[in-house]
DNA sequence: AGTAGATGGTCAAGCAGCTTGACTATATGA
DNA sequence: TCATATAGTCAAGCTGCTTGACCATCTACT
């Protein structure tokens, strides 16, 4: 693998990333939600039962100041709330709201939709289930990194 | 293909963008070049024959102010030069030094090695070949969005 | 129990990187 | 030759993050 095979590899992985980043943006504005792309890398965070701002920050890989006032943001425009940690009086837990929900699925819908269309460019879904698990594989489980 | 394996692809694809934006960064910065990210979507651009402002706006998908104030950056710290247009008096192109050159070349390096890396989870060189040609089928045609 | 240090969260100020708006110089075409 | 479009820059403003300071609470050690 010659080097310059790696950039190329690299401009497609990020014209793909960001191609992609700007279209599910685009489609949760079609279904009538504002915000910007950073909304949903918290949401796959809050989604199963909520997370602290300090959980939050470290999962977008910004300070707790900063998560703190996307959490702020959120709260304002009535996707997430603040409750009580259950365990611990410093912490406050913070959960999507049903309009959080509703946000969440309108990404997802988005994002099959642009999936879809990738079906016809690579020949079938097997190959983008294909390319799925390729990219799980080499995919890291530390901190993702706000790229849009 | 459901909605929730759209995210889920929708995930993988830009955690992997995010590291490896991440990676090339930390490599380039090892190498003895200063910058960010940023640099990198520029370079490919300018590094056939260069370009003027507005063309690297377009690539990079910001207005031609803000690239303006990218290649101002860039002049700077010794990476590209302006020069005047050939053809084009209003114009001016933008050619990488041999700095620039020798930045981009720490990118690739940098990149081969994060790439090889991928090798081994993937299984071997054919299967990111593999992978960079699926990419580079689905990958757009028009600006980079500047995702790192 | 009492206390020192660690941790969760927020407020405030600052900064980087982009935007919009206004402007000049040059090109293009009726 | 003049009207309009385009390349580029300067200036001001905004957004989203950072650093620094601070308080409340938890944890562990004495």
């Amino acid at each position: 693998m010659q080097n310059s095979e790696a950039l190329g590899l690299t401009a497609a992985l990020l014209a793909v990333a960001g191609e992609l980043t700007q279209r599910i943006h685009d489609g949760v504005v079609a279904r009538g939600f504002e915000g910007r792309p950073a909304y949903g890398f918290a949401f796959t965070r809050l989604a199963p039962d909520g997370a602290t701002v300090t959980e939050l920050a470290r999962h977008l890989g910004v300070t707790k100041q900063g998560a703190s006032q996307l959490v702020e943001e959120l709260v304002a425009k009535g996707y997430v709330e603040r409750r009580p940690h259950p365990r611990d009086a410093r912490a406050r837990l913070v959960v999507l709201t049903e309009r959080g929900w509703a946000c969440t699925r309108a990404a997802e819908e988005a994002a099959a939709e642009v999936v879809e269309g990738w079906s016809g460019a690579l020949g079938g879904e097997a190959e983008v289930r294909a390319l799925r698990e390729q990219l799980a594989r080499i995919a890291p489980c530390g901190p993702i990194r706000p790229a849009w």
